[in-house]
DNA sequence: GAAATAAATATTGTATGCAAATTGTATTTT
DNA sequence: AAAATACAATTTGCATACAATATTTATTTC
């Protein structure tokens, strides 16, 4: 049974998005529309299509006769996602108390199942698709349409600092991870009570979490080792 | 001369932002491909491209199979502007004083002054379209890309909400006008001092006349006249 | 041999024809 | 006559061919 092109559009779409959060794709990478276009079966037209529609969502960029890159993150993003990222997120999180219905509700506890689920698999990519999935039900929860898109942003930037950033080497990261877990669990509880206020102040912890987890690898203790004695030198 | 289809393009897609943004195009109508690639000498794939990159931008909404339509604005629109309006608003003012260059600051005094022509003119669709644009330029100024994109989805409704509410028939609305434009100027001077706080405070103020101005046609004060008398009904 | 120019190649953008889906109309059935 | 079905017309989506632009390679010039 031949997939139809409508199919085979969406699976394109959905795996971009994903090998975009994942890092799989490297930001500032071009993508090749005959390449892809083969490699689905599609014709240039709908693949062009496709890339409109992710460029829209922030994750790709199109530039004139040059073709698609992955958005690129630059000196400047980490910067723009630290004084936005609390503010959004806050005030989403706060939205979504007051307005989730019963059904996003379950969607949500099936996304932190399976976000336990990857941290006890240890996959890098799957904890962060899992995260991401559990923040963007959020944003769905909230249904503010002129939140959403700077929300989705957001995410995007997030999964992809998280996996250059977020790698547990050492056991107070672990520890970090399980009590992000735990704080998802306190924002479902929150939600499902319609508990605005709390649901807003978790979303701060949360936040402030994942902020310090950054900022261990972005500013990280410096290295302690002697000088070398160049050759010729006074031994005083 | 014949235009090339750049040009052609490019004129398109100012166009659709202009009719959405004053109205000219009714919010859910929907736009016809074929007729529209002949308006413009366009063939229908650069025209389909025009619409996926005017949905990523907020200006329509495409639906499988049926075609580009201009973003509805529903119950809960307003509501979710209320809601979303003043935090964007405020923290791109402030953003924008901390970053503005020189250039942009030109930019917004240019914007400025159109704005008050337009005053002076009394179109309702010049003083709209060059109020979008003073506001979408402190979002340059703000420079920051994961507020940028909600930014310009509350100006594409600001804009419509504006030309179905701020139609000064009464002097009130009228000095409402007068007073938006003194608060564009006190915005460029503290965004020229780099007072970011003056800014921020500036913007909700500004967001507040907006908002009394809108409420006033939303809830109008109400009518004052006796009810009818059903005929045969008793004396007393 | 290095820089500059010109040709060749590859990639992106557009036009057109055809296939699929939707909508409206006419026919059939009850 | 009302509902249901089948048919026709319109509209949208896709594939391919062609045009325009960028990139690479080869050649010329100094």
């Amino acid at each position: 049974m031949p997939n139809a092109t409508k199919d085979k559009k969406a699976r394109l779409l959905a795996d971009v998005r994903r090998d975009v959060l994942t890092l799989a794709m490297e930001p500032g990478g071009d993508l090749d529309e005959a390449s892809l276009a083969d490699e689905y079966g599609l014709s240039r037209t709908p693949l062009r299509d496709a890339f409109r529609e992710l460029a829209g969502e922030g994750y790709l960029t199109l530039h004139q006769n040059r073709g698609a890159r992955v958005a690129d993150m630059g000196h400047r993003t980490l910067r723009d996602f630290f004084l936005a990222a609390p503010m959004i997120y806050s005030s989403v999180t706060r939205l979504a108390a007051e307005n989730a219905t019963a059904t996003q509700l379950d969607e949500l506890k099936e996304a932190q199942e399976a976000f336990k689920a990857a941290l006890r698999s240890g996959n890098a990519s799957d904890r962060t698709l899992s995260n991401n999935r559990f923040h963007a039900i959020t944003g769905e929860m909230a249904g503010n349409v002129y939140l959403q898109p700077s929300l989705n942003r957001l995410l995007i930037d997030h999964a992809r600092i998280s996996m250059t950033f977020y790698q547990p080497r050492n056991s107070r990261m672990a520890e970090n991870v399980v009590l992000a877990s735990a704080q998802h669990e306190g924002i479902i509880r929150a939600i499902e009570n319609g508990n605005a206020d709390h649901a807003a102040q978790l979303a701060l912890d949360h936040w402030e979490l994942s902020r310090g987890q950054i900022e261990l690898f972005v500013m990280p203790t410096a290295l302690e080792a002697p000088l070398g004695v160049a050759p010729g030198a006074r031994t005083a």
